[in-house]
DNA sequence: ATGGGCGCAATGTGATCACAAATCGCACAA
DNA sequence: TTGTGCGATTTGTGATCACATTGCGCCCAT
């Protein structure tokens, strides 16, 4: 703002990085409502940095979808078409069912525990209503499944997924009462215990693709 | 340069935009080898603008992959390692079938003579050894099958992973010498045809794995 | 009260500048 | 000849500024 030279470069994490990375999160999990307008300027007293660096965020979030362009170039979290929300779904029902198939292997005792833990926690947060909460732990017990398919690129790759349906994830799960934990992922956790691939994929198929089928109405 | 504000603002094309897109095709045609560095003032004075735009369209290769940027900020395109390869041309595995599959029942004759007459540009440009032109030609001939699959989302999921592939690509095939068309090209064209839909992902599969499996070696 | 038009505020874009870190080259010593 | 340290140049980062355009609000006329 007033100082001319406060922070030290870069080493630590330049300032463009961490509005992307706080961006990105907060996109993904659905703490803005599709069709949100943001501002170079309001992002970047949001973060307190100029506009040079929340410029830079923006690029990154348009480039991998996570916020939206006008012609103009105004800046606004997507509005997606039913049709655009369904190809993304089945994008998620190609990728994630081969993440889930190649850490099956892997996956040992205390992985299969940490997964009933996040589901543990995805009950209270369903109990309390807390959608953005319910969001973050829901693509938690995915992330924490796939991270053991050892496919960084197919991570990646499902996550951006997971950004461009952030804002519209938010919208629909608020619409929606939930009472209980996804049936889906107790059967996920029950195939990795079993080794069951088949089942496997087939649960987390049906996982994905539940969610977003609502959106056909 | 000198210029205070010579260029008209955005509505044509912004100069980040312009240098973004020269820069992603150049890299996904395989115009740079893997590893490639670059400077943000060089990028500037190669397309004429400031380190402006330059920086931004960087930053937006970088999101979808297309360029790395080391810890020091410098910026190089990838230099993938044989795991990330196989993983990415998995992915090319998983989706490019599918692609394929939504197109086939709007595969019309048009399009298949369209095939053809690329599959013809093919083989000219492996007489002259032309490599860049090989690639891009080779892009173009699965591009255009895929824009009739009307799946949109699915085909920049699948250009961003050749983007990431492109300089490696680059590499792979100049160290080898192709002699004809592929033949898996010539698979998918009659499987088109005869409207098999299970033979054309056979072939879209083959064709998408067999260039980077000999990188095993 | 309503609709249209005008003007100003807000916003994105790109150039430039100052600065810090990193990298490269060269000289000197072992 | 080879390794090391120092200094200059290169390079990325972020702030700021000028400017064009967009869009919104307000005012006036009907």
């Amino acid at each position: 703002m007033i100082t001319p030279t406060p922070r030290q470069s870069d080493s630590p994490s330049a300032a463009h990085d961490r509005v992307y990375r706080a961006l990105r999160t907060r996109i993904m999990h659905g703490e803005f409502p599709p069709g949100q307008a943001m501002t170079l300027r309001g992002i970047g007293k949001m973060f307190d940095v100029s506009m040079t660096p929340s410029r830079e965020a923006v690029r990154r979030l348009v480039a991998d979808g996570g916020l939206n362009l006008s012609a103009s170039g105004r800046v606004s979290t997507p509005e997606l078409s039913n049709e655009r929300i369904e190809e993304l779904a089945a994008i998620r029902a190609l990728i994630e069912p081969e993440l889930a198939s190649r850490a099956l292997p892997r996956a040992h005792m205390a992985l299969i525990e940490r997964l009933q833990t996040i589901n543990g926690t995805i009950a209270e947060l369903v109990a309390k209503h807390d959608d953005v909460g319910y969001i973050r732990a829901n693509l938690e017990f995915h992330r924490t499944l796939y991270l053991r398919a050892q496919a960084p690129a197919m991570l990646a790759l499902t996550e951006t997924v997971w950004l461009q349906l952030g804002p519209t994830m938010r919208a629909l799960y608020s619409r929606l009462n939930r009472t209980e934990v996804p049936h889906n992922h107790r059967l996920i956790v029950a195939a990795l215990r079993a080794g069951d691939e088949p089942g496997l994929r087939l649960a987390v198929r049906s996982d994905v693709t539940q969610g977003l089928r609502m959106l056909a109405v």
